[in-house]
RNA sequence: GCCGGGGUGGCGAAAUUGGUCAUACGCGCCUGGCUUAAAACCAGGUGUCCCCGUUGGGGGCGUGAGGGUUCGAAUCCCUCCCCCGGCACCA
């Protein structure tokens, strides 16, 4: 009886006794290569998103983690050197809104947030190396976004413009496009309003191409591509130049289907369309088009979007000359054109256009059919005609009778021969705004100068340190402003007055480039040397949520881009395979912190364990799926660590036995099963039924020659999931060298081929009985066994065999 | 509307990609053991319908619906339905 009780599973007792000792000896700290060094083993650069410190863990990101800390592990005990770093995306929003509620300063909160946090992830035992730490508010860090940002100012990849921005009338600040979902602010909800700043922006759309391929990318999701496909948006087609004699302009549109512009009657430009009120300018209209451009302005947002809404609109009283037909077409302002994209003005064609017709239709104005179907067809009572291959064009000039996309082609060379038009490309994506009005975030080192205009903060002056300020709220101007002594600074050019930028940036630029700075975190020359940045990027597997899928995994390929063509990096990609972890649920619902259904890790690692936490939340889910927590399943999970330790304890006495019994064969295949789970599909979940079927057996089987075989094979295994109760079972099993040391398992391929196997009998392709047989027979002695079984007599009924299909090492089918 | 992912027991899911009676592993449920009792723990059972000589054995049907290819389909093809996600007055 009390022999028993000192051998009971106690989490509280090992789990802590293991944290100190990985601490003590510093299992998990990595170091890069040695110039010197010439054997280098294989590296894998194992990275999941930086958390943000908010508060404390829950479980998507235990989730998230363990599935990281499972390959670190598994890649390590495969003699891999394994760059598993971790830091805080410590800038933002919440530390900032917590500091205004509780009155204290934004950095004390978020150091706290990360003490705990730190001290969370220690809990669970996760495989860390600290020593590579960093977080985005450190000076240490922001240094190099500041520097970085420098480097794309250089090279006019940022740039200041002003805007139409999304501005949080709430937050009193602008949010990029990613930040508005569905017309409200992201984080307060606010209906988000139209306003015209002076901005920073980052010309992503210059890498919009390239963003849509995925040259170097081992293994992304296929919806995160086509998300991230859809948000850039791409359209071939032309920039077709229409002419405004009264004015001397030529205005460009850009349009997906310029074998209709014989049909365009009518010309739309945008109310924000830099022309618009200059065209009106001196007709009797100019008086309706202000005041329309007016109030098209104010009701941008949401209502605007709608695509069912009525058609509204203003004639100029000027035309401008289809470059097709020669003819004057009425220039109208309508805000179904938008400003953003294309080139804000577009030309109508009501016949082949949806919206062009519904304008049409609203405003009488004209309709050319100029496509029709290959047979006429009955065109006259359609409204338009969808573009597809048995179409040609009529009413087209000299292009009358081609085919539809032929057509497309010759009408845009012979506008482009005379200079009134070109072929063109169109994206959706719009270049990354990145200033924020807020405090908590990385100053932009930029003085404005009024002789030498913007000015850059030379890099020896980097950091441009984060100042003090009275108010966090920025009250319309941004908080940095407000201090005065800060702000003014002299021009870094000719030493006059200047002011600085009062702006921060988003902290989508702290995060576009962490995963760099882990390489060498400590560099203080330079953000990191390229030879140990090209030694260890791109990151092999990167772990994280979709839901960053516009935002953050778009910037940071955008950032390494640039970086390449800098030549600060040798790689185009940053990250090679991607894999999002699925959401974990609870009682039916997402957990998040604003539904106030979080259930934290913590009292659970408390009552049961860390490794339980760990083990349970990869059981019974593919890890891209969502998955509910259940106390019961849980509590399976609970159970079954108690039964590895009671089934582990008992076989430890058993000797070390090489026989190969069906148990021994069974580690075998488990061994070989877990591998290629882990290794090539990321099914962690079906890894871990494969090892309870082996610690079922060996369960069932105590007295087996070997079960302790099969013992140090299922805590071998389970080892990446729970480190600490294997580590504890492992040494009792005797060994003095630690698991988490012990090269991964590999499957014996003799004890994988079998002597015999189960031959499946199938009559017309069912199966009705199942031989065991020997391997390697010839097929003909396959068929002659097949035949011989009594049931598949019985099936057979003495009818004539037809064919007969014999898969090796599997099956036979007879047919009759 | 366009693009992407998906639909398998009461539930989470497996079947590694055309070849072992489809449902492993777990949850739940049922039966039994242990117990004064309960919990815990342990053992067995659990798709569905039917048949027989009924402590056993045999058969039909079953992977959203319908069709097709094949000796053989959850897996491939066609048509359709439903669910989830992205984009959307984007010219």
């Amino acid at each position: 009886m009390f022999a028993e009780a000192i051998d009971l599973y106690d989490p509280k007792e090992i789990e802590p006794k293991w944290q100190q000792v990985w601490a003590d000896q510093r299992t998990f700290a990595v170091a890069n290569p040695d110039p010197g060094e010439d054997a280098d083993p294989d590296h894998f650069y194992m990275l999941e998103m930086l958390p943000y410190p908010s508060g404390v863990l829950h479980m998507g990101h235990v989730l998230n983690y363990t599935m990281g800390d499972v390959l670190t592990y598994f890649r390590r005990r495969q003699g891999y050197r394994v760059l598993r770093p971790m830091g805080f995306d410590s800038f933002g929003l919440p530390a900032e809104n917590a500091a205004i509620r509780e009155g204290a300063h934004p950095r004390e909160i978020t150091e706290r947030n990360i003490a705990s946090i730190r001290k969370q992830m220690r809990r669970l035992g996760w495989h860390i190396d600290w020593d590579r730490e960093v977080s985005a508010h450190e000076p240490e860090y922001y240094r190099w976004t500041q520097w970085l940002f420098l480097k794309f100012y250089e090279e006019d990849l940022a740039y200041r413009a002003e805007a139409p921005v999304n501005w949080c009338p709430n937050d009193q600040t602008v949010l990029a496009n990613e930040q508005v979902i569905d017309g409200r602010c992201e984080r307060c909800g606010a209906e988000v309003e139209a306003k015209s700043l002076e901005q920073w922006f980052f010309r992503i759309t210059a890498y919009a191409d390239e963003l849509r391929r995925y040259d170097g990318v081992v293994s992304w999701p296929e919806r995160t591509m086509a998300i991230q496909r859809n948000w850039i948006g791409r359209s071939e087609g032309a920039e077709l130049l229409f002419r405004v004699d009264e004015l001397d302009l030529d205005i460009p549109v850009f349009t997906t289907r310029p074998d209709t512009v014989f049909g365009a009657t009518f010309f739309v430009l945008a109310p924000e369309h830099p022309l618009a009120r200059r065209l009106a300018e001196g007709t009797a209209a100019e008086d309706a088009v202000n005041e329309y451009v007016k109030r098209t302005a104010a009701a941008r947002g949401e209502e605007r979007l709608a695509a069912d809404r009525e058609k509204t609109g203003v004639f100029t009283g000027r035309y401008a000359i289809n470059p097709a037909t020669d003819e004057p077409i009425p220039i109208w302002i309508a805000d179904y054109v938008l400003m953003d994209y294309g080139t804000g003005a577009i030309m109508g064609v009501p016949a082949h256009d949806e919206r062009d017709f519904e304008f049409a239709q609203a405003f009488g104005l004209p309709v050319v059919t100029v496509v029709e179907p290959e047979d006429g067809g009955d065109a006259e009572e359609e409204a338009f005609v969808a573009h597809s291959e048995g179409e040609r064009l009529v009413n087209s000039g000299q292009f009358t009778g081609l085919p539809a996309p032929e057509g497309a082609r010759a009408i845009v060379e012979w506008l482009a021969s005379t200079g009134r038009g070109r072929p063109a490309i169109s994206f959706r994506l719009r270049d990354w705004g990145f200033s924020r009005q807020r405090y908590w975030g990385c100053p932009i080192p930029i003085v404005y100068c009024e002789a030498c205009g913007i000015v850059p903060v030379p890099e020896d002056e980097l950091p441009v340190l984060l100042p003090e300020v009275e108010d966090y709220r920025p009250k319309g101007k941004p908080p940095l402003a407000s201090n005065e002594e800060w702000m003014n600074v002299p021009c870094p050019r000719c030493g006059g007055p200047g002011r600085r930028e009062a702006d921060t940036m988003d902290t989508f630029v702290d995060s576009s480039w962490y995963f760099l700075r882990y390489c060498d975190p400590r560099n203080e020359s330079a953000p990191w040397d390229r030879q140990i940045v090209d030694y260890w990027c791109p990151v092999d597997q990167y772990i994280g949520g979709i839901e960053h899928a516009t935002g953050h995994l778009l910037y940071s390929r955008f950032f390494v881009k640039v970086l390449n063509d800098l030549g600060l990096l040798g790689f185009r990609e940053p990250f090679a395979r991607l894999f999002h972890q699925g959401w974990v649920r609870f009682a039916g619902t997402k957990m998040s912190k604003s539904r106030g259904n979080v259930i934290g890790p913590d009292e659970l690692v408390e009552a049961h364990g860390a490794d339980a936490v760990r083990l349970y939340v990869l059981s019974d889910s593919p890890p891209d799926q969502d998955r509910a927590w259940t106390d019961s399943g849980f509590e399976g999970t609970v159970r079954f660590i108690r039964k590895l330790w009671r089934v582990v304890i008992a076989a430890a006495d058993a000797d070390p036995s090489a026989e190969p019994t069906p148990l021994a064969r069974k580690a075998h295949e488990t061994i070989a099963k877990v591998s290629d789970d882990i290794d090539r599909r990321l099914h962690f979940h079906t890894a871990i039924s494969a090892v309870r079927e082996l610690v079922n057996e060996l369960g069932d089987a105590p007295g087996d020659p070997a079960a302790r075989f099969a013992a140090e094979t299922a805590v071998s295994l389970l080892q990446p999931y729970t480190p600490h109760i294997t580590a504890e079972l492992w040494e009792r099993l005797g060994h003095k060298t630690p698991v988490w040391e012990e090269p991964w398992p590999v499957a014996d391929p003799a004890l994988l081929v079998r002597e015999t196997f189960q031959l499946v009998v199938q009559v017309n392709g069912r199966v009705r009985d199942r031989v065991e047989v020997e391997v390697g027979l010839a097929e003909e002695e396959l068929v002659a066994r097949a035949k011989a079984l009594p049931r598949v007599q019985a099936h057979l009924d003495g009818k004539p065999i037809r064919d007969v299909i014999v898969v090796p090492g599997k099956l036979v089918n007879l047919v009759v």
